[in-house]
Formats: C-alpha cells, structure tokens, sequence
DNA sequence: TGATAAATGTACTAACCGGTTCAATTGGTC
DNA sequence: GACCAATTGAACCGGTTAGTACATTTATCA
C-alpha cells in the first residue's frame, strides 16, 4: 500500500512514496465496490470513492478512464469469481439427485455468502445490463454452470428419475432465482413482511424448500 | 391537463391556466414513475421529470417537497396496485392444488404485466427499503396473500396433498421469487446466457415450471 | 548516470442539479 | 366584487460532482 501522505505537518508537500500500480488498482476496486454495491452507479461518488482510498482521484481516471469504467471494472471482477465459483463444482460423480441437491445448495450458500454480487447485479439489471455488454468478459465462458447442470440432467433422465422435455438453462435459472431472491429482496420483504429471510433459522429453511422445489420440479 | 405555455411568441409571459391540483398531481406521478424505474432514485433527474410533464418543476417541491417525496408516493401507488391485485384473488373454492396453481399463474402473469413494479422493488432493495420504512403504507394490510396462501395449504393438509412443516410465508416467498426473476433479471440473464426469459415460448416454458416447483415443494 | 516512461499528487473548473425566491393568477366565499 | 387561500410560473442560486491540467516523483534500462 502507498503511503503517500504525511500526516502531520500539512506544510510538507507530501512523503516519499513507492510505485505499487497493482496495489493502487486493487485498493480503488476494493472501495470501489464497496459504494457502487452500496449506491449503484449514480448514487455512488468519485470523490466518496478516491477519500477512501489510500490513493487519490486522478488514480481513478488515470487507470479506469472513467466513473463507468471504474464500474464496469467492479462487475467484471464479480462475474470473474462467480465463474470461478462455478468451475469449481465438480458433480459429475455424484447420483443426479444428490447432485442437483449439491448444485442447489452450493448455489444457495453462494449468494448467501456474496451480498455484493447480488447486489451488484441488481444495480447492472436496472440498468438493462448496458455495463456489461459493454464488458470485455461476456463472450468467455459464460455457461458453464449450464452445462453441468445439463449432464446431471440427461443423466437423470436416463435414470429414470426426472422427467424429460425441459430446457438446462431454465434449471439452472430456477435455481438462480431462488438463491438470489433471498438477498436481492431482503430488505423489501422484511420491511413488508416482518421476516428477515437470512437469519440462520430462516435460511436452513428456506436452503431445504428451494432444493424441495427443485427436485420436485424435475420429478414433475 | 394543464395548458401553461403558449408555444408561439416567447414574448408573452404565459396563456391563462385552469386549476387541476389532481391532474398536476397525476402528471407528475406517471412522469415520475417511469423515470424513476429507468433510472433509479439518484439517476432520475427532477428537472428531467418537469420537462416531461405538463407542468413545471415548482410543482414537484409544491405537491411532493422534495425528490424523495416524489419517489415515495411514486412507491406507495405500486404497492396500493399490487395490494388491491391481492385482494382481488379468489381461492378458497378451488381445490388445494388448483388453487396454488392459479394463484402461482396470477402472480408469475402479475409480474410479467408490471415490470415497472418489480423494477421499483429492485430499485428499493437497493436503498435497503429506506423509503418504504418511512412510508405510511406499511402498517397496513401487509399480506394478505400469505393469508390466502396459508388457507390454500392448511386445506391441503387436510386433504393429505401437502406435507405439513412449512411456513406459509415462505411458500409466498418462493411464489413470489420465481415470478419476480423473470423481470427483475431478464437484461443480465439476456446478456450472460443470450437467452431473453420474457418471449412468449420462454414465459409459456417459465410458467409451468413454476407451478411445478411450488407443487413439488408442496407435495414433498 | 542520464534519459525516458510510468505512476502519483495538487489544485482547479465547468457543468449540473436539487431546491428556492418572488411574484402572479385563479377560484371560491361572504 | 373584494378578499384570501390555493395553485402556478419564471428565473435564479449555491453546493456538488465528474473530470482535467500541470507539475513532480519514481522506476527502468541502456
């Protein structure tokens, strides 16, 4: 980290300070992400962001052009690790019941466990995910998941255990939806309803129902 | 609707105008809305929202005090809609499993028919419901679908169709997270897996593997 | 060691934007 | 028809905010 203020002394122009690029751009995307999760795009402020940092605004622009590609460059980093994230599941050894319950789960307990990509998305999608056709990182491998959940599935069928006729994708979507809704829409159902959907009793409850509702879903 | 300028002769001041405090006020909110649901809260501009109403933006502060003002009441109007939209449903002469069955059709179509809504809720989930807190509108019938819900599923208790142990609520919730994701995720969900959730074969798709989740949840 | 490129800090600006001031006009009421 | 409250218009303002100009320091490498 650059420690480019002297703290005291307001008359010494600054300290000496060292180069450290990579740390400079991880620390502005680290605070970066913290206000754009926090206030979406326009809400979130350069100045906000650069006080934060132990660096200063024309960091900024010097290696992100510009409030959008500072943006733009927070969503890729998050997309970056939910891809990783999806990599990582490796279900092909399992029975397709057992595994859709893993797939479930460990996509439940992902988004439990990132609010700020949750959230992050939100802000991407009122904004009819301009920033990320934008984005360089959309032609990449974009559904692996899918696939995965493709091979459990044609496996299922040939089982005998799940019905066939429907599409991977909408699966895979069905999972989506119920893992993300208990973080995107947390604060509104709670305020509406009086229930906290992520208190750990909640959560196992709903962890359970959403694999009920997947497996039900696929026995028809 | 007001008619406050004479778009021939910049000279003179201004035609003569007839009173309509419930037409400014009706102007303003659809003018505000739809701003306010493409752009969010800090994104929508008051100035903007004035050019495209009849009026002018002193209006605005005169009928609603402030930009927040304005978004709240924009707010509290969806979920008046949405309110009388739940008290408009009818279950309780259907058999168990017809009844969840309509119900989960009419809040997946409800959605589909209002995105304007579900954007807003995003747009407030984002705020951590800040405005729907310090709304009036809370305390007030704040669910009657989950009554409607609880009903639906004791009879089917009693039937031996559902298996007991789960929280009305909860199913609500998973009703309404499967419907609402359709929407709210439709432009990331496009973008990432080029698949656009809201053609009518998609929706046609979506909608019955709702049901089939919900009544699959249900049936254990 | 000296020249060149990369990285960083400071101070500034022009536009924007939420909100206000001041005054005028309307419509009901006695 | 005169008075008063409700309603509306036009111009304006001060703080905020994204973005920049310019100078300076650090690293690289021949």
């Amino acid at each position: 980290m650059t420690n480019p203020v002297d703290s005291r002394s307001g008359k010494r122009r600054q300290a000496s300070w060292t180069q450290d690029p990579e740390g400079v751009r991880r620390d502005i995307l680290e605070v970066a992400r913290a206000e754009f999760v926090e206030n979406g795009l326009s809400g979130a402020r350069v100045d906000d962001i650069a006080a934060k940092t132990a660096t200063s605004k024309r960091m900024i622009y010097y290696y992100f052009g510009d409030k959008e590609g500072l943006y733009r460059a927070v969503l890729e980093g998050m997309y970056d690790r939910i891809r990783s994230f999806e990599r990582s599941l490796d279900l092909d050894t399992l029975a397709p019941e057992e595994a859709i319950r893993r797939l479930t789960e460990a996509t439940f307990d992902y988004h439990i466990d990132n609010p700020d990509f949750v959230r992050m998305v939100m802000v991407e999608n009122v904004h009819h995910a301009r920033h990320l056709r934008a984005s360089r990182t959309i032609a990449d491998l974009n559904s692996s998941v899918v696939d995965v959940t493709r091979r459990i599935y044609e496996r299922g069928i040939a089982a005998g255990l799940f019905r066939p006729g429907l599409e991977p994708l909408d699966i895979s979507l069905t999972i989506s939806a119920l893992s993300i809704y208990n973080v995107s829409h947390r604060a509104t159902v709670g305020q509406v309803f009086g229930y906290d959907m992520c208190t750990p009793e909640a959560l196992a409850r709903r962890r359970s129902m959403t694999v009920a509702a997947v497996l039900g879903m696929l026995r028809g």
